[in-house]
DNA sequence: CCGTTTCTGTAGTGACTGCTATAGCCTGGG
DNA sequence: CCCAGGCTATAGCAGTCACTACAGAAACGG
């Protein structure tokens, strides 16, 4: 393990790198968003970046790591908008509401690839990336705990209905989340997205 | 052009097939179910089949065409429950609720694999079978229009309230419906499902 | 019996996969 | 100025992909 991590504060000995690694990892997220982790070949990366296979496995690792690298940094830029909704606004039927309005919006976006990264860029793997698979599952899981968690405060505070079941909501919305990722890709438009969202707000259970 | 497509009925000259068509298409079905179409090699294939790629290849004429009948036949079994549901039920609200109540329990029953193989068995693939993923895709866009057209009469029949919009709400039931595949692929319960559906059935527009 | 037809297993095809050995290039420190 | 260190491009690794040429086997009609 001779490796650095992503780390170019370090001292700068040797032949410096000859390419944009924020910008290399830029198109790498277009690739893998669009075509998903398997269907994307180390050719199409390195034929994208402009960089060869040395310079991608020097500066990335391997094509799982330079995935997990693409999948953290969706999280920090294109995918903050759900973690955002849900801690700004004070009351949770406000966050969800936003989330998924958003949501509309972003999945139709037309400067980036359609639906969510972490939601359809590992669905049909084979065994040997079942782990890439299985990341992004606990994603998937860790962003449901994370409604449960925020709608079992909302009941607690008289939010809903006092007999609304936190744990249902949350499979609700993650559902119509992923289900609007996924009509995003077939092709849904922001408005058609938009319209599923205001369906699924006005099926709050309200107080 | 000199392969019989599937016609037992003709005239048995020649060494006759050594396998069961229907047992290996079973097969295949249960593979591509669970992996998808390109994670699913011809060799896990023939070895799931029991037979040699000669023979698949005479059987079924090429990956393409043997992914394509696999889906024909899914939609004519497992798949069949939601046509059936709405063409069944006299009411649109009828219909889709058992349409939804009965996904959650097939989407998780564990004699097969997970989730609805039409959503979930071509979504990444490279570019040299994006008309797989296009057949796929034109089949779910039917099934949305299916709902449209249905809601469109329940509408005008009364059956919702007066301003109800059935492309907004085949929209909303289409994702609803694709997220709660995406949610029995991740893991979720039948009972979780079932409390997805019921409060997508409780969104319904009452007159 | 023969000849035709179709299926079967063996053993490959060329093209692609992720990945890397090697050698040369360009920079810094001493 | 030299050398060590890290990046670069070329070229190619073993393995897998979908697919098939070939020859033998098993059924038919005559």
């Amino acid at each position: 393990m001779t490796r650095t991590p992503p780390d170019q504060t370090t001292a700068k000995r040797g032949r410096p790198r000859a390419f944009d690694r924020d910008a290399a990892l830029a198109k790498a997220t277009q690739l893998f968003w669009q075509r998903g982790y398997e269907a994307t070949s180390i050719g199409e990366l390195t034929r994208a970046m402009g960089i060869n296979p040395p310079s991608l496995y020097a500066a990335f690792g391997d094509k799982k790591a330079l995935f997990l690298e693409v999948v953290s940094t969706y999280g920090e830029t294109y995918g903050a908008f759900t973690r955002q909704a849900l801690d700004e606004e004070p009351r949770a039927y406000d966050g969800m509401a936003r989330l998924l309005r958003e949501a509309a919006v972003s999945f139709t976006d037309p400067t980036h690839p359609r639906g969510c990264l972490v939601i359809c860029a590992a669905t049909n793997v084979t065994e040997q990336s079942s782990d890439v698979e299985a990341d992004l599952r606990a994603l998937r899981a860790g962003n449901i705990a994370e409604f449960e968690r925020r709608f079992r405060a909302a009941v607690e505070a008289g939010e809903t209905a006092p007999d609304a079941d936190p744990h249902a909501m949350a499979n609700f919305y993650a559902a119509v989340f992923q289900g609007m990722s996924q009509r995003a890709r077939d092709g849904g438009t922001t408005d058609e997205l938009r319209a599923v969202a205001e369906m699924a707000i006005a099926a709050w259970p309200k107080p």
